[in-house]
RNA sequence: GGGCGAGUGGCGGAAUUGGUAGACGCGCAGGUCUCAAAAACCUGUGAUCGCAAGAUCAUGUGGGUUCGAUUCCCACCUUGCCCACCA
């Protein structure tokens, strides 16, 4: 990923990716690739301006010496660029481009204008995309984020959301950045549902992805934005009281309406109800701003009983809970019979709980047929005594017997649960008893007659659904008492027909019946919002666009292109909601600002917003293709040549910003036919962060930056570069530690001291040939700092024989690519090619003589040197002649010999 | 609250599909060189006991599977990152 040149320079954090991909590019082309490995600059957007604003100077001034120094500061750690293909964002050659594709965009209809409320932040006082919301602030500055009304250009990436999301899988990228990706698309499955209301020709849909909990819902709740309220202004009673609402809410900010999680807040509508299409009830409406606007239709079904924020705003306003789904609760009682739910359980009923002392886990049982499990419960009469009922039951369920009760729980007496057969609310007085298991010694059960086909223990968390009514004791009774909806999936309860269906089931049937009347269907949903593209700033692309009194927008024609950013003295944000370039107090801008309608060749005025700084990395990869001399040229042909990027290092903070937006361009670009692949980046691998010495981001505010200038001079690029790799794991983050520094400087110094005299050694030979099957590896897999450290294992092990001149050479070409500066002077001065990669010679993988230890119950003992590929057999009499493994087999029995070739010998006695 | 990951010496970190835990580097200790120091070089370096050979204990905690577990399973503790009223 090209860097974002900024005024303080590079800090010893950056090199480490670009050190990285230099490694990998040096390694492949010895190993004969043609490797394109381009450098280039970000350089329109927000940091530059703001520099610029505050002192004083303009910012192509600024970015044109930040360039300079972060050019320096790359080529004094000798990276081997193309810097002939170099980029640059703001050249108004490369932004020509931009615009171009720009224009494609507005030819198929992705780019539209629109007046909606937009995330506005104002401290660096532009409207923002979603993407660079982070937690209610500025992603850039931190300022809290307000709702603002502005003119925005958009562009409309959801329609490619189904297309972003599918074609991940195909992807060489880190899963987790795959998972936020489509976390951040957030697409769900689910049904939308529509609401007649009482006695008006108007309904309100809503969106859910639990169609199942339809029986259980018992008001409304619309977005205070949502327009039907405007639209029945006149049938609603408290009319003052929900504008007020709706005032409230829009002047609060998106954090101050994420923040207050806890309290919610909410206006009865009166005067109108809603009509539950599945049962014909009638419920209230309310407004309440924890419904959001821009998601699916932003209205929502409230379940209280089975959905958190529900359950507290009916807890708030007291609205009745009704519930609808019980966890899938699975007993089997004594009778062999199973039965979902919860209504098997009779007026006196027992659940036996057992425990296993020794692994804390709880007996089930399975029931073959239904592929259910659960423990062991029944019915009770009146005289008989609970506790041996219970082990009766256990015993002829399970054949245990040797049971400790350890203490009854009358956890549910007297509590209500719904009779799903009889259709009636009926209390059972249940209890919990607890056992535990004193040995493990059984009675043998008929299989065939208790018709249980498996015993099973079971851990805690896996009987989650059970404890949850042991513990927060019925739902019903959790509802009224708990502070929780119960939010899981499970059966059907008070749900007229689809009593007893699961959860899943029961979305699909509910939905295809409410289809069946027109009240509702499947439907999909997307976390996703389309891309607030434009800015209210000066330093970036202009949108090629012209406004036409006549003809309205009309795209610059792609003759006109570039549509240069004029030069202007005065440049600071107006925070108005309006460009800096629209400022026609200036000449310069007002010169720029008027021309002609490419249409009809009228007065018009030209889009003064300009691009986001996203803009221009959306495609840079494929300048670097399209670059001659100071041209850019789309050549589909070479283009494709090299699409997709074989291999992309960047930050893991780029996942859904950079990342996806690059995708989406790609995208378009496909569908245009002007690049020949879906995707722009083959194999992505993530660069760890560098912390400073206090554990925190590297960063100018926190003072903890650290220049490589310096460290440079004292150590040289090869020993700086190759200590980036070796602080840690490549993709993880480490923390720097200057000290770690001078053990590449030592080793370095001991390698310019090279000297070779020897033939060769078959010694040497396994020695090297091992390293370079270790380091090929390695450096194919990014695991530098295991290819450095075989590197260095190398050396010692040879430099205290002696090396051959072969020896010599196929040393410093596996070290050339992280030392190039140093083993291009060795090899200079002692006559050495470093050309290619060394090849390996499986003859030399095998040592002759293996070490192989032996283990007595399960302890090494004794290490034995044998030859390659010794049999079982002959390492038998080895062991049985050895004094020392002797010792430890006082009574020379052997109960158990186990030989795994070439790895260990393991003895039972 | 949801999703994903991580816990190994004084430190950063190594350990193919379960098979000699601690590679490599830093640091530390002792030594060589030096009038001295720095640099450089050599030796040692998980803990406990022992003169030693060696033994015992050690990969967050507690269990389990196995001849054998840093690696697999279960629970717990700690910690990091991302998302977060998305219905």
């Amino acid at each position: 990923m090209f860097p974002y040149p900024s005024g303080a320079g590079l800090h010893v954090g950056h090199p480490r990716g670009y050190t990285a991909t230099d490694v990998y590019a040096r390694y492949k082309r010895l190993n004969g690739y043609n490797v394109l490995h381009p450098m280039g600059w970000d350089a329109f957007g927000l940091p530059a301006e703001n520099f610029a604003i505050k002192n004083k100077v303009h910012p192509e001034k600024v970015v044109k010496e930040n360039v300079a120094k972060f050019k320096q500061q790359l080529k004094n750690f000798d990276l081997q660029y193309d810097w002939d293909k170099e980029i640059n964002t703001t050249d108004p050659n490369y932004y020509r481009w931009t615009q171009f594709i720009f224009l494609k965009l507005f030819e198929r209809g992705l780019a539209y204008e629109d007046e909606s409320p937009i995330n506005f932040c104002p401290s660096c006082k532009t409207g923002l995309a979603n993407e660079e919301v982070v937690g209610g602030s500025c992603e850039r500055c931190g300022s809290t984020i307000e709702r603002k009304k502005i003119r925005q250009w958009i562009l409309k990436i959801t329609e490619y959301a189904d297309r972003l999301l599918e074609d991940l899988d195909g992807l060489d990228w880190p899963e987790p950045i795959k998972e936020m990706q489509r976390n951040w698309i957030g697409r769900s499955e689910g049904s939308s549902i529509i609401f007649d209301i009482k006695d008006i020709d108007k309904s309100i849909e809503v969106y859910t992805t639990r169609a199942d909990t339809l029986f259980g819902c018992t008001w409304v709740v619309l977005a205070p934005e949502h327009q039907l309220i405007q639209n029945l202004k006149d049938k609603i009673d408290n009319w003052d009281e929900v504008e007020k609402y709706i005032i409230k809410s829009q002047n609060k900010s998106d954090l101050e309406r994420t923040e207050l999680q806890k309290e919610k807040t909410g206006v009865e509508i009166k005067g109108i109800t809603a009509i539950n299409p599945i049962n014909g009830e009638e419920i209230p409406i309310w407004i309440s701003d924890y419904v959001l606007a821009h998601y699916g239709t932003g209205a929502v079904m409230a379940v209280p009983a089975h959905d958190d924020r529900d359950f507290q705003f009916a807890k708030k306003f007291n609205i009745p809970i009704k519930y609808v789904i019980e966890p899938k609760f699975v007993g089997i009682d004594g009778d062999g019979a199973i039965k979902p739910g919860l209504d098997f359980m009779r007026r006196n009923a027992i659940c036996a709980i057992v425990r296993n002392p020794k692994n804390d886990n709880y007996l089930c049982v399975s029931w073959k047929k239904f592929k259910m499990h659960g423990l062991i419960t029944g019915g009770i009469e009146k005289d008989e005594d609970p506790i041996e009922t219970a082990k009766r039951e256990i015993r002829e369920e399970t054949g245990y017997k040797n049971l400790k009760f350890i203490k009854s729980e009358p956890l549910a007496i007297n509590t209500q649960f719904y009779h799903r057969v009889k259709r009636e609310n009926r209390w059972a007085h249940f209890q919990f008893l607890h056992f535990e298991l004193e040995n493990e010694e059984k009675d043998e059960i008929d299989q065939k007659e208790s018709q249980l086909h498996d015993i099973l223990w079971k851990s805690k968390n896996e009987l989650k659904d059970f404890f949850t009514v042991f513990e927060g004791q019925y739902i019903a009774d959790l509802l009224q008492n708990g502070e929780s909806a119960f939010t899981g999936h499970g059966i059907l309860v008070n749900s007229a027909e689809f009593d007893g269906l699961e959860s899943e089931e029961a979305k699909k049937k509910i939905t295809e019946k409410l289809k069946a009347c027109g009240h509702g269907d499947f439907s999909v949903n997307y976390k996703l919002r389309d891309w607030v593209f434009s800015r209210q700033r000066y330093w970036g692309e202009p949108i090629p666009i012209v406004h036409c009194k006549k003809c309205g927008i009309v795209p610059v024609p792609e003759k006109d292109l570039p549509v240069i950013l004029p030069h202007v003295e005065k440049y600071e944000p107006t925070g108005d909601g309006t460009s800096p370039l629209s400022n026609e107090k200036d000449p310069a801008i007002l010169k720029w600002l008027n021309t002609k309608c490419p249409k009809c060749g009228g007065q018009a005025k030209r889009e003064t917003n300009t691009m986001p700084q996203w803009a221009g990395s959306c495609w840079y990869y494929i300048a670097y293709l399209m670059k001659d001399g100071s041209k850019y040229e789309w050549n589909k042909e070479k283009i494709d040549q090299w699409l997709p990027v074989d291999l992309y290092v960047g930050g893991a903070e780029h996942a859904v910003l950079h990342l996806l937006y690059a995708r989406f361009w790609h995208k378009i670009l496909y569908d245009e036919k002007l690049v020949g692949s879906k995707e722009p980046f083959q194999k992505l691998i993530n660069v760890g962060t560098i912390l400073g010495v206090d554990g925190r981001k590297m960063s100018k505010s926190f003072g903890n930056t650290i220049s490589p200038d310096s460290l440079l001079k004292k150590y040289g690029s090869d020993a700086l570069k190759m200590y980036e790799l070796y602080i840690g794991p490549f993709s993880q983050m480490a923390k720097w530690d200057q000290n770690g520094i001078v053990g590449m400087h030592r080793f370095l110094q001991k390698v310019e001291k090279i000297s070779y005299n020897d033939k060769n050694s078959d010694k040497n030979n396994v020695i090297i040939n091992k390293a370079i099957k270790k380091v090929s590896n390695d450096i194919e897999s990014f695991n530098f700092n295991t290819a450095i450290s075989a590197i260095i294992e190398t050396f010692n092990s040879i430099h205290s024989n002696s090396w051959s001149k072969l020896d010599v050479q196929s040393f410093l070409t596996l070290l050339y690519p992280f030392a190039p500066k140093t083993t291009t002077k060795i090899s200079s001065s002692l006559k050495i090619n470093i050309k290619q990669w060394p090849e390996i010679n499986n003859k030399y993988l095998q040592a002759e003589n293996i070490i192989i230890p032996v283990q007595i119950n399960g302890k090494i003992r004794e290490q034995l040197v044998v030859k390659n590929d010794i049999t079982e057999k002959e390492i038998r009499d080895l062991v049985d002649s050895n004094k020392k493994i002797k010792q430890w087999i006082p009574s020379g029995n052997i109960k158990k010999f186990i030989f795994v070739k070439n790895k260990i010998v393991s003895i039972v006695v």
